[in-house]
DNA sequence: TTAGGGTTAG
């Protein structure tokens, strides 16, 4: 300690304890406050937030609570900010309820809730699917004496965007720049991608032509945004050269742009050019992330490689990263293509003892890997047994009911599957009409058609 | 303190 020397301020201190948070020194963080109140500086408020907010983030909520009760006892009030930093935590993790019991404490403890303070609330709202309570705080808040700012009218448009009301987001959005709210580079993003997402293309094209119109220049996110959709909708071309645009334009790439490119590659099946670009994205020296590892991992699988993707399973997991759901369905998957049914089954086993809950895309590769190995009772059982289903689940297995010409099950399953209001391919229907045409099942095939025409009409 | 882009199955 003596080396910061005997000059040391609390501002200075606050300094030091900031850069050792960030870098999750929780340990010698204390270790420098204990020294430094050796030396007669105090820690102040400022000391004690960036605490709470360090232990919130890489330890836990408790962890975090704790430090408050230690800053009450050392003299020091709590401000908004140390709850507000609470609040987040618990946000973090979609713990609601601990949220609202802190946001309780604070108003109990006569400390005002900020702008912030809700905007925090209406965030954690949206992501746990809650958007009509999310607007109910926004309502509040506009009228209110809280000044919104720019964030909560970002966070309540992405919000309502992710939760499928991308057409009133885009009114929100026109009627708040009536009110003179000029938007910010972060907001013409977040429209473009909810827009993107929702298949409007065409107003996504208006809110990319204004975002340029208005000043602004689109920066990595934008063009990241704008390229995924490009792959997503098949427009490769484009996408190809906005790649190269967002180059020439001197944008380094981050892992998102390059994770977009490679994973557009191989779902395409341009391999060696997602191999190149992987060579490339491995010497840029971005450390790699577990969404990297996966983009990896499902080029391996991809390539019939299952042995290498589970090596690199290893890799993160001895690296002190953590595997996500992504990295062990793609693993899944990669074994259910391979045949190996029974190490798909492994797979899954292994992925609830590391307390991954149900996950549907699992189960869903495994129905099809079923059908395909020609065990679709099989499949059809394990169908049977499952609580949650969608569009998916339903195309596989109607496609390998198709292949293993039971067509009348087929078309009860795609009945089932227009009743419950999902969407389906139209190669699929027309698998299942031309089957039941070609068996003989005339009637069959009218009443499907007949409930196709209606479901195409009510969705 | 908060908010935007990346990875899986038909």
């Amino acid at each position: 300690m003596l080396k910061y020397g005997r000059s040391l301020s609390t501002k200075l201190l606050n300094i030091c304890i900031a850069s050792m948070c960030k870098a999750q020194q929780l340990m010698k963080s204390e270790t420098v406050i204990i020294d430094g109140i050796r030396l007669g500086v105090l820690p102040d408020v400022f000391t004690y937030n960036t605490l709470i907010d360090a232990y919130c983030r890489f330890v836990s909520i408790d962890a975090g609570y704790s430090v408050l009760h230690r800053m009450k006892k050392a003299g020091i009030a709590p401000d908004v900010i140390s709850y507000n930093s609470l609040i987040a935590g618990a946000a973090r993790k979609c713990l609601l309820s601990r949220a609202l019991d802190l946001f309780e404490e604070m108003l109990q403890s006569g400390i005002r809730p900020d702008v912030w303070s809700f905007n925090i609330l209406m965030h954690c709202l949206f992501k746990l699917g809650k958007p009509d309570e999310a607007n109910r705080i926004f309502q509040d808040v506009i009228l209110s004496s809280v000044d919104p700012c720019p964030t909560a009218f970002n966070i309540v448009i992405n919000g309502l965007c992710k939760s499928g009301y991308t057409s009133n987001a885009l009114m929100l959005f026109r009627n708040l720049q009536k009110h003179g709210f000029v938007p910010q580079l972060y907001t013409y993003n977040i429209l473009l991608n909810g827009l993107c997402k929702a298949g409007k293309l065409r107003a996504a094209r208006g809110i990319l032509v204004e975002l340029r119109d208005s000043g602004h220049q689109p920066d990595a996110i934008t063009y990241t945004t704008v390229m995924k959709y490009c792959f997503r909708y098949r427009q490769f071309h484009r996408g190809l050269e906005i790649l190269s645009e967002m180059r020439s334009e001197g944008y380094t790439f981050d892992g998102f742009a390059y994770c977009t490119v490679i994973a557009a590659l191989i779902k395409i099946g341009m391999i060696k050019e997602a191999e190149e670009i992987i060579e490339q994205m491995q010497r840029s020296g971005i450390e790699p992330d577990v969404v990297a590892y996966n983009t990896l991992i499902n080029l391996y699988c991809k390539q019939g490689r299952v042995g290498d993707a589970l090596k690199l399973l290893d890799e993160i997991e001895k690296s002190g990263l953590e595997s996500d759901a992504y990295t062990h369905t793609i693993i899944i998957d990669g074994l259910c293509k391979a045949g190996d049914i029974e190490g798909a089954r492994r797979h899954l086993n292994y992925m609830n003892t590391l307390g991954f809950g149900f996950n549907l895309v699992a189960i869903n590769c495994l129905i099809d890997a079923l059908g395909k190995e020609g065990q679709i009772d099989q499949a059809l059982k394990l169908f049977e047994s499952m609580e949650v289903k969608d569009a998916f689940t339903y195309t596989i297995l109607v496609h390998n009911l198709c292949k293993a010409r039971r067509f009348l099950t087929a078309s009860k399953l795609l009945m089932s599957c227009l009743k419950c209001g999902f969407k389906t391919l139209r190669v699929t229907q027309r698998a299942v009409l031309d089957g039941l045409r070609d068996s003989g099942y005339t009637n069959e095939a009218r009443k499907l058609q007949s409930k196709i025409r209606l479901a195409r009409f009510i969705h």
